[in-house]
DNA sequence: ATTCTGACGTGGG
DNA sequence: CCCCACGCCAGAA
């Protein structure tokens, strides 16, 4: 039986889902946790997402489709060739058609 | 226990 | 749209 997760835990579980090609927001993140306030709690736990593999963090960005988090990846691009292979387009650190790429947990996820 | 931090979000100007 | 200030809360020291 697993124990109960903790917030890190949970939010692995819903950036693993994130669907190929898609992005979504800390934020929307936390709102599905139930804790909309916690979006900074999000960030942070990409922070510590290095030991989870399978967290796909280079999808999740800012409200504004703002690749703000490239700096914690290697290089000073690497989030957003990660991106960019998955077919999303970035200019400037920002996210192209960032509204019809963005994947909202809590609407798609029900 | 206390203090600080942060890959954010919102509201006001 | 931009800029600034503040709140938020889990984890680390």
């Amino acid at each position: 039986m697993v124990k109960d997760l903790g917030f890190f835990e949970k939010v692995y579980q819903v950036t693993a889902l994130i669907p190929y090609g898609r992005v979504t927001s800390y934020g929307a993140i936390a709102n599905y946790l139930g804790s909309p306030k916690s979006a900074r709690m999000v960030g942070w736990a990409m922070n510590a997402s290095h030991n989870n593999p399978d967290v796909p963090a280079h999808r999740v960005v800012n409200r504004k489709g703002l690749l703000t988090g490239k700096h914690h990846f290697e290089g000073t691009n690497l989030m957003q060739q990660l991106l960019e292979s998955e077919g999303v387009k970035i200019k400037e650190n920002q996210i192209q058609d960032f509204e019809k790429l963005f994947w909202d947990p809590q609407k798609e996820l029900i």
